[in-house]
DNA sequence: GCCAACGTTGGC
DNA sequence: GCCAACGTTGGC
């Protein structure tokens, strides 16, 4: 079966795709929405291609591309208890939260700004447009490649 | 920093 | 199981 494509956003003073390049592949931690969760554990397959998604600065935008290196397995951070991310309600025996690790894939020549998104008529049903705060979510093909073209041209 | 959107929690 | 209150996300 073909690899599937999917966005995900991060905070880029927290996780930012130049990190990824710097890393090569890291651990998605610190999700805590329960559809979210549901895509990376249920949906996302090792080869599936991401969108990675700056958020919460400007301008908000598509970085790059990642890809999922590893498939969903607890996330560590919901069972330290030192950690930020920590979660009471998780515990190892019954793992609340889940996580894929990505590798870096590309990182484009500019970030395609959600402003420039929203334009575009091939983007309109785009669930980035539609569901403002779902952290993990599907792209279609078409969609995938329409943001990935705008991406590699230069600024 | 504001605040709209919206997911989660908890009282009933 | 409903739904009001609350908390968080994330654009602006």
């Amino acid at each position: 079966m073909a690899e599937r494509y999917w966005l995900m956003k991060s905070e880029p003073h927290v996780y930012s795709i130049q990190d990824l390049e710097r890393d090569g592949s890291a651990p998605w931690t610190g999700v805590r929405n329960y559809e979210a969760r549901n895509t990376m554990r249920d949906e996302m397959r090792k080869g599936d291609l991401v969108l990675f998604y700056h958020s919460s600065t400007t301008p908000p935008g598509v970085a790059g591309i990642a890809r999922v290196s590893r498939e969903a397995y607890p996330d560590f951070t919901a069972l330290d208890e030192s950690h930020s991310y920590f979660d009471p309600k998780s515990n190892p025996e019954a793992p609340r939260w889940y996580m894929v690790d990505v590798e870096f894939v590309e990182r484009f020549p500019r970030v395609v700004p959600l402003s420039e998104l929203r334009e575009v008529p091939e983007l309109q049903g785009m669930v980035l447009l539609k569901r403002m705060r779902l952290s993990v979510q599907p792209v279609t093909t078409e969609e995938f490649q329409v943001v990935v073209e705008l991406g590699r041209k230069e600024a």
